[in-house]
DNA sequence: TCAATATAGTTTAGATACGATACTATAAAA
DNA sequence: TTTTATAGTATCGTATCTAAACTATATTGA
């Protein structure tokens, strides 16, 4: 028998699906494309990559090649090869793509105003946490939750993975780097 | 700003994805097949049909007409036309769709075994019927939550919008009729 | 009673996502 | 310096998805 929790992730799952694909196609786009426009505007410097968006997203990276490609034609986003490793091409949003993005964000067609109810923040990042290191995926977390996160004097942050210094608004996107702390969101037994 | 749940559940939602379509293709199917299979699993007698089934997929009946054909084709589904009103067909499990959606399930591919927490089914329930009245979306729910389910002498369920006595089984399925009760489950302000 | 309308589903065509495979280019390792 | 690993691209076949036109059945209402 199905557990209840199933039942109503998978409900969840479906209709957050078909909404996105309503806002995307609205907009003139297709799902991947609004998803794609999500991820950049949240993952920061680190999770930029195709590699990185296709762990995300549970693509293969000749997929997302092709709908990059798309974006890149579109103008939505710009690709960039890194300067210190030329393997890598470095992906951000244009004016455009943020615009964009903004546009189907302000429309209200995703979701109404979710109240930001701690608990229910909680809850999601307990399950999927379990669920995640279940299937040895990548967390894809938030510094605050991540163990290499060390705060220092007067509560600005530092990733001990890399060493540098974060932002404010650094600290709130999200990283493939992440991995939870032992003590912050222990995985259900 | 993206609000936090937000950015949880866009992970959930893309994780849920991955996942399922995994496991569909490790049985030689594909995603839609999975989630047809699941929904037919749960659905109560008044759900079985293309319809709803788009309803709750969000997709067009078009799409899935040509889904179903298939599935229909495999042996995996069966469409028997309604003896009353003759533009249904309704759709039902072969033993062989049975079979194969308890070979997946039991190969916990889906997801690890979710303890039945029911702070996390209600929270769950909660941005769902939030999110699903919002935007003017069937609810999908169990018999439990809605408005036409009235519990008669011992404990037995009658609905009352149908006016059909009801099982413990039918009970726990889900419903394209279903409403939540002004009670039960109200959503977010 | 019979035309108009609504509903359930099918069919078809075009766009495109997706996976698989083979490929190039760069970097790291031995 | 050869070998191996990694990031990404190119190409092809399959199948999904939407939209629109269509058939069939049921309901409405003049």
């Amino acid at each position: 028998m199905m557990s209840d929790v199933r039942i109503w992730l998978d409900r969840l799952s479906s209709l957050h699906k078909s909404q996105m694909r309503k806002a995307a196609c609205a907009a003139g786009m297709q799902l991947v494309h609004l998803e794609i426009l999500q991820y950049l505007s949240m993952c920061n410097r680190y999770s930029n990559t195709a590699q990185a968006l296709g762990e995300y997203l549970g693509q293969t990276k000749g997929s997302l090649s092709q709908s990059l490609a798309f974006m890149e034609e579109a103008g939505y986003i710009e690709r960039k090869p890194d300067p210190v490793d030329r393997r890598y091409a470095r992906l951000f949003l244009t004016k455009e793509g943020k615009a964009l993005l903004k546009r189907i964000d302000s429309g209200k067609i995703l979701a109404p105003d979710f109240p930001e109810d701690d608990a229910a923040v909680e809850m999601i990042q307990r399950l999927l946490s379990d669920w995640q290191s279940h299937n040895g995926l990548k967390s894809f977390g938030q510094c605050k939750s991540c163990r290499f996160n060390k705060t220092v004097d007067g509560g600005r942050s530092q990733c001990m993975l890399t060493g540098e210094a974060l932002s404010k608004s650094d600290v709130r996107k999200i990283c493939r780097e992440h991995e939870f702390s032992s003590t912050a969101s222990a995985p259900l037994s």
